[in-house]
DNA sequence: GCGCATCGTGATCATATGATCGACGGAAAC
DNA sequence: GTTTCCGTCGATCATATGATCACGATGCGC
C-alpha cells in the first residue's frame, strides 16, 4: 500500500536511464555488475531498478505460445470456483474436442498417480479415452482402477486387459436399470457392495460431465431417452456426473431416474480426495459451471473457448 | 548462431511444460525450486527449459516502448525525417549490433503483426536475424510471409521450416544475376511474377539497410565485388536497399547493377504501407540518413549512436 | 556383439541476485 | 537550532541460479 502511491512520474532521465538498464540486462544478457559498470551505477542500485521496472509494468514477460493465454484463465478458475487445480488447453478448431480433453487428463493423471494409488473412474466419452491413453502407465505402475458406477465394463475391459487385470474392480451392472426395485437389489449384491465401497477408498475420481442436450452420451448408449432429458430440463437440470444430474447450483435434484442408478452418489463422490473432471465444447458451459460452482469438483480440464465462456458468464 | 537452428520442432507437451514452467516463472514469481516440486521436475531440469524458452524466443521480454528506448533521440529522428516510427536501442560496445538490432526490430514486429497479414522482407543479415526470432510468432499467428528480391531463400527456409510452409512465398532465384537479358527473364517467370505481385500487397515490409563499404553482406556473399562498389562509390552512391543503390539524397541511382537485380523497385516499395528498416552501426550512418532524408523508410530501427550521428548530421 | 559418440540427467560448486540492516542526509515539525 | 521522520544508499549475507562435471542410457557404425 505505501509503494502504492509511490510517485509515479519520476525524471524522463530516470526513466530512460531504467529502459536502458532493463535492455541490457534482459535482450543483452549483461549481469547486474556489469551494467553498474557500464553505467557507474552501484550493483544494488541496478537491481532496485529492475524491480521497480516490473512493478511499474515498464517490463512486461510475453509468454509466446498458444498455451500462454490458458493460464490467465487457469488461474482465474481456480480463484472463482476454489478448484484444487484447473487446466485449460488452447483452442484449436480440427480434432476432436474430447480427444484432446482426454488427452490433457490422461497427462495430468500421469504426473499425479503414484505407486499403490487407486483410481475410481465414472463413465463416459472422455473418461473412456482418458483411460485408453492412460492404459500402459496404469499396468506398468502398480495403479488399481475401480468403477463409480455400472456400466463401466464395456469399454474398461479392453483398457486394462492382460496383466494388471487383479487391480481393476468393476460394478457388474449396467449404470441405469428399467425399474427402482431391481437397482436396489442390484446395489444389496455383496460384490457390488463390496466394489462400491472400494470405489470410496479411492483417491482420485476422473469423471465426466453431462449436458442436457440430445447429443448427450447418456442418450446415444440408451441409458436415457429424448423425453426424459426434456422433462430433467423441466424440473432444472443443467448437467450430470456420474449420471445424477444438478442444477445451476451444483445440488442434486431429486429424480426418480436417480433411484434407478447403480453407483455411489453425490456423498460419496465428495468423500473421495480429490474429484477430476475432463469435459469441454459449447454444449457443456452450463453443466462445468454450476458443477464448479457447487463444489462437486476439485480438478478441472476444460478448453480454452468454454472457459473463458463459464468464467464471463460467472463475471457479472 | 550455429544454435540457433537447431531443431525449433518439438513436442506438443513439451511445449506445454515449457510454457506452464515459464509463466509461474515469470507471471506467479516462484523460484525454479518451487516450479520443479509443483511439476515434478528437478529444479536442473527447469532450469534448462528457462533457458530453451529464452533461446527459442518462446519468452519475451518487451519493455514498454512508451517510456522504453533512448526518447529524445526516437522523437528527433521522428520529427526530422518524417517518419512514423522510430527505435533507437542503448549503446553497447560489446556484443554484435546486428543481433541486438534483429531483437529490437523481431520485439516491434511482434508487436505490430496481426493475424491474416503479410510480411514482405527483404535481404541482408539483419533481416534473417529478425526472421529467427520471429519465426516461432509466425507459424502460431497465420502470418504470411514473401520475399521481395531473389536469394532470399537460403535463410528463410530454416526458419520457415515446417508447418506453415504454405504461408510463405520466395522468389525462387538469386538476388542478382549476372546478365540483364537473364534478370528479365527470370522476372517474366510466371512464378516470379506471381509471387511479386504477391508482394506488392504486404502490409509490411522489413528490409536492411546496406553500406557502401567492403564490409557489405553482398560483397561478403559474392553478389557483389569491391571494384563494383568503388564504382557505385564514384557515381555518389551512400547505400542500398534491397540491393538498388542510392545517393544521399536517397534518390535510386542509375547504374547497369540494377537491371541485374531479381526483386521489386522503389516504387513498388514505397507502395508497401509501412517499410520497416533495421540497420546500425558507424559503417551505416551516411546510408541510413540518406534512406531516411529520401523518405523511402517509415519505420527505423537503428543504435543510439548511429542516431546520434545521423541527427548530427542534419543539425548543421 | 562391442566400442563409440551423443544426449539427457542430476550433483556440485561458483556466481548472481535480492532481502535485511544500519548509516547517512535532507525535510518538516517543534 | 534541534529533533524526528523519511527515504535512499551501500554492506552483508542467505538464497537462487546457471556452469561444469560425471554418469547412465540410447543409438550408431564397426
Amino acid at each position: 500500500m505505501n509503494e502504492a502511491n509511490d510517485e509515479l512520474a519520476f525524471e524522463p532521465h530516470e526513466e530512460e536511464l531504467l529502459s536502458r538498464v532493463a535492455w541490457h540486462y534482459y535482450h543483452d544478457g549483461l549481469t547486474q555488475s556489469e551494467i553498474g559498470e557500464r553505467l557507474n551505477l552501484s550493483r544494488i542500485k541496478v537491481s532496485r531498478m529492475l524491480d521497480r521496472g516490473r512493478k511499474m509494468g515498464l517490463i512486461h514477460v510475453h509468454i509466446n505460445s498458444s498455451y500462454g493465454g490458458c493460464f490467465a484463465l487457469e488461474a482465474r478458475l481456480q480463484e472463482i470456483y476454489g478448484l484444487d487445480e484447473a487446466r485449460v488447453i488452447p483452442a484449436q478448431e480440427t480434432g476432436n474436442i474430447n480427444d484432446r480433453l482426454a488427452e490433457a487428463a490422461s497427462q495430468y493423471l500421469m504426473g499425479r498417480l503414484k505407486d499403490q494409488e487407486m483410481l475410481a473412474v465414472g463413465w463416459g466419452a472422455t473418461v473412456m479415452g482418458t483411460l485408453q491413453r492412460l492404459a500402459r502407465t496404469l499396468s506398468y505402475r502398480d495403479i488399481s482402477l475401480v468403477s463409480l458406477t455400472g456400466g463401466v465394463s464395456a469399454y474398461i475391459e479392453g483398457v486394462a486387459s492382460g496383466r494388471s487385470s487383479q487391480n481393476v474392480h468393476l460394478i457388474p451392472a449396467p449404470l441405469v436399470v428399467s425399474q427402482e426395485n431391481i437397482a436396489e437389489a442390484i446395489r444389496a449384491e455383496r460384490h457390488v457392495v463390496e466394489v462400491m465401497s472400494m470405489a470410496r477408498t479411492a483417491n482420485y475420481a476422473l469423471v465426466g460431465i453431462g449436458a442436457v442436450a440430445d447429443e448427450a452420451t447418456l442418450i446415444a448408449s440408451g441409458y436415457a431417452s429424448r423425453s426424459q432429458f426434456e422433462i430433467f430440463r423441466r424440473q432444472g437440470a443443467v448437467g450430470d456426473i456420474i449420471g445424477i444430474f444438478y442444477d445451476q447450483n451444483g445440488e442434486p435434484l431429486d429424480l426418480p431416474f436417480h433411484k434407478m442408478l447403480v453407483g455411489l452418489d453425490f456423498g460419496a463422490l465428495s468423500a473421495i480426495p480429490q474429484v477430476i473432471a475432463a469435459a469441454g465444447g459449447p454444449k457443456k458451459i452450463d453443466a462445468i459451471r454450476a458443477a464448479a460452482r457447487g463444489g462437486r469438483i476439485d480438478v478441472l480440464i476444460t478448453d480454452e473457448p468454454t472457459a473463458q465462456a463459464i468464467i464471463e458468464k460467472d463475471q457479472a
